[in-house]
DNA sequence: ATGCCCAAATGCTTTGGA
């Protein structure tokens, strides 16, 4: 089971580039972020014909998020809980029936909270507490869980090229790492850290020839319940994605479990 | 110290991104 997250930066834009890579990577599901589409506007079309299943939960503008599959939805859930007042879409939950049990996988989007200091970073620590209390309320269910997406957080100085120029970004705040690390503290693996110590990226900034200069930080991540940890294969960041023609800022990165479609 | 670049809608400039 192939699976994957992508910030895709505008699914419209990027069309071209998703189905290129669809067929060329054969991921089973696919958690996509800031499709920047409503619901209506998503082009489904494409992708159903790839043999994808395909649940979107859009906004206007920005943000937007979406997951891919070639296993039917037995269940799909919007909006993580905890703050009604929260309008922006940047959370989707589809359930599986695998070899291994029910799979629960969530396409995430969390807030970038820039600048420090302001509405924007407090909205980011809380988006974050109530991710860790619904992660908290998942696992009691000992299921094989990947919550994916993109986290906007650096994770340590080895995730980005340059650390020191992240110091005062929300991305590397004390307060962002902490709340990401409570995560692994809960039981969650991160699946890119599990297979390699390495120095891996999965965005370049479009200014100042940051990808020429590989000036990256890795901040998409697929956190992995127990359950889904103990069935993980292999993991790696496609990385070539980002020297198409228009791409996103992001790349693919991507877990494969032991297990399969029921 | 600031902006570089990009997508979408607010639409030929602004907003949000990171």
């Amino acid at each position: 089971m192939k699976i994957a997250t992508w910030n895709i930066n505008g699914v419209k834009a990027r069309i071209d580039n998703l189905v290129t890579w669809l067929k060329d990577s054969q991921p089973d599901i696919v958690c996509l972020q800031e499709i920047k589409s409503v619901d209506e506007n998503f082009p489904r079309l494409e992708i159903e014909a790839l043999g994808y299943h395909v649940e979107t939960h859009g906004q206007k503008g920005f943000n937007g998020v979406a997951i891919l599959s070639k296993l039917r939805f037995d269940e799909v859930t919007c909006r993580l809980p905890g703050n009604d007042g929260d309008d922006h879409a940047r959370f989707i939950e589809g359930v599986f029936s695998t070899s291994a049990g029910a799979l629960r996988v969530v396409s995430l989007y969390l807030p970038n909270g820039n600048p420090v200091g302001t509405e924007k970073f407090t909205y980011k620590l809380g988006w974050m507490e109530r991710l860790e209390a619904w992660a908290k309320d998942r696992l009691a269910l000992e299921e094989p869980i990947v919550l994916a997406g993109d986290y906007n957080v650096i994770p340590q100085p080895i995730d980005a090229k340059n650390p020191d120029v992240w110091v005062n970004d929300a991305l590397y705040q004390p307060e962002s790492r902490s709340a990401f690390r409570q995560l692994s503290w809960l039981g969650f693996t991160d699946g890119i850290r599990a297979v390699t110590d390495e120095a891996l990226y999965t965005f370049w900034d479009y200014q100042a020839g940051a990808w020429q200069k590989n000036n990256g930080i890795r901040i998409d991540h697929l956190m992995l319940s127990p359950e889904a940890a103990r069935h993980l294969q292999a993991a790696s960041v496609e990385k070539h994605v980002r020297a198409w023609e228009k791409p996103s800022d992001h790349v693919p990165a991507v877990v494969e479990l032991a297990m399969s479609a029921v």
